[in-house]
DNA sequence: TGCCTCATGTCAGCATTCTGACATACGCTG
DNA sequence: CAGCGTATGTCAGAATGCTGACATGAGGCA
């Protein structure tokens, strides 16, 4: 408990809470990716990938959540190990749409399995609607948040 | 939608909306704090020290979401900023509690009341039982995530 | 048509954080 | 008491992601 009125209380803090279950997500997936040699942000490049085929690097930055410099340099390293193909030249404007391998397919599978597993477990302390209620607390953050900036 | 059955649906997974909420508040903390010349794991640090003055270094870290070597460097610079005090050595086993000075003191106070500008505005769209409810959720997952590993 | 704005791909350099390793200090247990 | 496991502080090197910058192409607008 904090004796002034102006600081924040990390016990009760909700961004707190937040940054905790996020790092803990973090932290449990990446123990399930690192045995097929991925990482998060390389999981989460392929299922964006294997819903939406033909995305840019840059679409694929803004879903995984990082620069488009960081996913340049990630979409390099899976041209070059067979799991993604992207054409020599844009079809249209600047932007190379990028689709999956039957490679990169068949790896994708083995962590969607894994990531399902986590999630799964995450999970299994909330009921169907208690899971609802979450989601929609997050959309509703998501979008305060977004309109501020 | 997926075609397949194996796959994660972004759209509606409760672990990418965390982490898409998780990163909307980052990006929001950070245009507030970088003002202030901070970051986040570097906020986090001032506060945790105010609440738990004495904190180790090892147990700042976990408290921020960080390894102890990450803490490590941070706490040299917060040191030289004097922001923060260590004892030369350590009064019992190895771990030397750390302090904050007035003028660390002094930048929390400032720091808080940013951050805690940004998660008004992130709650803003959500009734007390709607906080309460995500905030019960959010803790559900992090003790099952921690179960399983 | 020419210009302005914006989004994209890409390169280079830097910052931040992590992994690995080692020495030290405490507590438990045989 | 001796040994073992665990936690800590610290150093060094590597990986990861970011900021800054530049050129290119599309679309809107005078």
């Amino acid at each position: 408990m904090r004796q002034d009125g102006v600081g924040i209380d990390l016990e009760t803090s909700l961004g707190y809470l937040l940054k905790e279950t996020a790092s803990a997500l973090r932290s449990a997936l990446e123990d399930v990716l690192r045995p097929l040699g991925m990482n998060v942000t390389h999981y989460a490049c392929l299922e964006l990938l294997a819903q939406r085929p033909g995305l840019s690097s840059s679409e694929l930055a803004r879903g995984a959540f990082v620069t488009r410099q960081t996913m340049h340099v990630l979409l390099q390293a899976l041209e070059r190990a067979g799991q993604v193909t992207r054409p020599a030249e844009a079809p249209t404007g600047r932007s190379l749409p990028v689709e999956l391998t039957p490679d990169g397919r068949r790896l994708l599978e083995q962590a969607s399995a894994a990531v399902r597993g986590v999630e799964v477990r995450m999970l299994s302390g909330l009921t169907t609607a208690e899971q609802a209620a979450a989601s929609a607390a997050l959309r509703a953050m998501v979008r305060s948040l977004r309109d501020g900036a």
